[in-house]
DNA sequence: AATGAATGAGAGTTCATTCAT
DNA sequence: TATGAATGAACTCTCATTCAT
């Protein structure tokens, strides 16, 4: 199975009946706002996000510095954006190839593989994360949000498994939370210290590992 | 069990016979060295290393900023300095507390839970490793060293297992970086993500499932 | 004789037809760069090259110092821009006031006294030509270059002077180099050890020392 | 004509008769204070007196850093020690050398190539002495008195060459400045800029020159 | 006397942010 | 809205000098 990672908020171009300026303009500026997110991903493969100053930023979305101002509050606030964004983009994936599963099994598989697919496309998730501010920031609670709504989505299918005497018995909350760090630290750490390819043998090693330790009796 | 990680390396009190005053400056110098590296792990646990100053390791180690120059010679020396005495430390443990282990189930328990100990211990380890600017400084190479070190550490006890017709079969190096990134990586991302305290539940849940998952037949 | 070296390069007014914003900018910027310059040159009057510091040039400019970077790339360009913009405007006065004289006596003349009206004007230029890195940086071939230019309009003098049988015979090269040296050296040590008086008897004694010594028979 | 320069007031060792403690002590102190102040000479070769450090003195003398405040109240006093023996050594030698001659042309020509001699065994004197803080330090007066001292000696070679009907008249003030400045300065000048090869053809047409100018009738 | 250690003061430079147009 | 310009605050690192032994 394999995944491709589209990017569902970005407005390039699109024709509208009606001529509100207003909604255009709305438009317009969310357009832009998604160009300075681009070129900060950019930059995040290639630096820390402390290490990129907001010249290296206006350079690369051909913006004056002084105007990524009046797309962002400030540094932070971009940063924030550019994470929620791949958040959004993650559990609606969930929902879509994971969730939509009828067979748990295969949905936990899918999951996997999907944190192995955003970690090609955001390499430098990780690694930003590990530093990231979290604290100090009121957007935060949006991206908080995010992460519970994608904990609830991996409970579903834990429960469904539980429910259907697929997976072992065990507190919901831990068994979701235990998969959760399992799944996403190991991509994380792999493709981080031994490999980024989708088809290391390692992966479904780890899935089956995983899969057969989560399950009653014999797969 | 409970590790209890001690420093390897510092010298605290050591008997002379003679009072070589060269070798009394000697000392003297390589505890103050030490009590920099000290205040450099405290402040790690509270901030990154790029936004921790000079200014705040002269403070908090109640030094002169200029002074720090005088044992380091620059802040990634520092750093380095600071990382490597901890792999070392790792590595030594290893082998005192897993490989020494008859049982290889066993052994692999105690590997895990180890993990676990030195993130308790030094939280700030995944982060600084995750933004450290791995490539510039040659003395990465006795870091890249002690990660090969614990690498072979580990093959040795899944070999056993495998030999003793215990674990799985597979091949060695896959069945190796498996059992590390899944260990390290679950441990990094649920303590960093989720809860750092030792008697969670979801730790003795992975490590279950990750035994049954690499373990013939039933547990 | 005297000159009043003027500024060859400042741009104080222009005409422009059209309100062209592009140009406007570039203009105000030049200026703004010119009054860097001329803190610049203030201060080499009181010390140092290597003594000014940049909270200096900033205090004299009324910038920040943080602006000055936005006009120059670090100390050292600042003072190359100083520097070469003096050669230029001198190797001008040269052509001007002394290539033009028919009389290769009077030029000589001229020469010498031209040299003193510099370092009136710019009596920091030896200290600063003493101490300058001049290998460091590439914008020195330019000033190699003029050096280079002086040289040859001494020369085309001192050669009329000989063709037309009123300097003594002796190669070419040799005389220029002596002229030059004797000139600037005279005027570099009398200013900086004993006067800067353009009156002081000291000088026309040396330009007429100079003269009887290079002319045929008697003066 | 060829000087060697030595340095007249080095005490490498000594034997002495009676055992004298505190002349001793003196003698090795003055020792210490000599192999400091030829530390700064070698350095002085190789770099600006700014730009040289304590440590780098420290390194090349062989003390260590604190030591030499022993023997030098300050960075300036030591440049000024530095800078004070070599004119005393000067003025002996003009006195050796020069003022000893009956001829006063052969005076003059001696003195201009003993600048010569000296600025190839110190280079480094003309750029120094540009960027010298000569104000602020009260030993700076004994530096000055050295120079007075040697214009008295050029002062009277010249004023013999007068008296002797040889000389041009002139003030002799004048005179003596402008031999000196014309002296030093094409010394400084020729061999900064162009060559410091004491048989350069420029060096004997600047002697000749001087001296046809400044003597009566044809030479 | 000699020196290892310590340091205040300051250097040049950078950068996120704001101002003025 | 867009942006060139301006800047305060902070950074790492250096150095002449002093202290303590």
């Amino acid at each position: 199975m394999t995944f491709t990672i589209r990017n569902g908020n970005k407005i390039n171009k699109q024709e509208y009946g009606d001529g509100e300026m207003r909604a255009r303009l709305e438009r317009e500026r969310e357009t832009r706002r998604e160009s300075i997110i681009e070129a900060t991903e950019q930059l995040l493969n290639e630096k820390t996000f402390e290490s990129i100053t907001m010249d290296d930023i206006a350079m690369r979305s051909d913006f004056a510095k002084a105007s990524i101002y009046q797309y962002f509050k400030n540094k932070e606030e971009l940063l924030i954006k550019v994470f929620s964004r791949i958040l959004e983009i993650k559990c609606r994936l969930i929902k879509e190839k994971c969730l939509s599963q009828a067979d748990p099994v295969q949905a936990i598989r899918n999951y996997i593989r999907l944190e192995f697919e955003f970690i090609r496309r955001y390499p430098w998730g990780p690694r930003v994360a590990a530093t990231f501010p979290f604290i100090d920031y009121q957007e935060v609670n949006y991206l908080f949000a995010l992460y519970e709504q994608k904990k609830k989505l991996i409970a579903a299918i834990i429960q469904r498994g539980q429910t259907g005497g697929i997976f072992v018995k065990a507190d919901l909350d831990v068994f979701t939370n235990m998969i959760i760090s399992a799944g996403v630290g190991f991509v994380n750490y792999f493709s981080t210290h031994m490999s980024s390819d989708l088809q290391s043998p390692e992966i479904e090693m780890f899935i089956s590992t995983i899969i057969k330790g989560i399950t009653k009796g014999e797969q």
